[in-house]
DNA sequence: TCGAGAAAGTTCCTTCAAGGAACTGACCGT
DNA sequence: ACGGTCAGTTCCTTGAAGGAACTTTCTCGA
């Protein structure tokens, strides 16, 4: 955890830094979402430090993001994806879509995704959810919500 | 920094999160976006270490996420989003969503945004870019692209 | 012309998180 | 009863974050 608490700014932004801000969280949840469920395994395949493992699969799972399942009577468990981690990994595709695009150079994508209902090799498109036309940043305007703090200015 | 580099992965994933994986540069590049522009607004808003925001300024500029520009003849300056920069906004704004979905509770939303082509306020909604249908997590598989490293498991 | 002021950092010290290796505990199959 | 495996926990070292004070550079007002 980065010494400053995110959580309580009126910002969704940096709520959801809160969890999954912290470092190795994001690679753990593609991690989970790619199919590897066990602590061995995520250890293996990352190379993180097996306390900081711990560490984090216990914030994702208090968080409800991960759900540790036992798979035997030993000590053994599965991380799955709640529905509100799966949430998260259109998050994760929108992340690796600007890295494709910015940061993969020559090699090219370093996985591609394949769309279900066409079959083809696609990207993530941000749409907007009224009209379905292109969402980008130049295309939006920011204004206060609801949940806004009382006379601060806006802020994600 | 995290100690680990996530540089050197093959998947764009760890890759941006090398960008923009520190505590606070999501946060920064939100305020850039909403046009703070200077460092003492940043700091200010922010309540950030002075020495961490010029820490992560630095990295961000050098990154080609943010440009640094003279506003004077005196040592002022503007820190203003790139086109590199501005295609990452659209990842803040999937971030904000999950967190207005998930953690924004009674009070709703603290931020709206406006879409300029229909004028209403909306939400992001990530679709494919080949079919336009809904491209969520359960909506796709993975599979390996050109830049995978050879003979590693698929991984982002 | 002198000093106050403001923006943009830099320096320095303390505290806490990350890395990494070794250790522990529960239960299985043989 | 015993070695093996998975899932952690402990402990020590290194380095990043927090935070306050200090520095630099130029402008402007008295």
């Amino acid at each position: 955890m980065q010494r400053t608490q995110f959580r309580d700014m009126a910002c969704s932004i940096a709520r959801t830094l809160d969890v999954i801000g912290e470092p190795w969280s994001p690679l753990i949840l593609r991690d989970v979402w790619v199919g590897m469920s066990r602590f061995e395994q995520l250890q293996a395949d990352l190379g993180i430090s097996r306390k900081v493992l711990a560490e984090r699969l216990g914030h994702l799972v208090e968080q409800g993001v991960l759900e540790r399942r036992p798979y035997d009577a030993r000590p053994r468990f599965d991380y799955l994806l709640t529905e509100k981690g799966t949430d998260l990994v259109e998050m994760l595709m929108v992340m690796a879509r600007w890295g494709d695009r910015w940061l993969a150079g020559e090699a090219g994508p370093p996985v591609l995704y394949r769309h279900h209902a066409c079959g083809q090799v696609a990207v993530v498109d941000p749409r907007c959810s009224h009209c379905g036309e292109p969402m980008h940043a130049d295309d939006v305007d920011v204004l206060p919500g609801p949940g806004a703090a009382a006379g601060v200015p806006a802020a994600g």
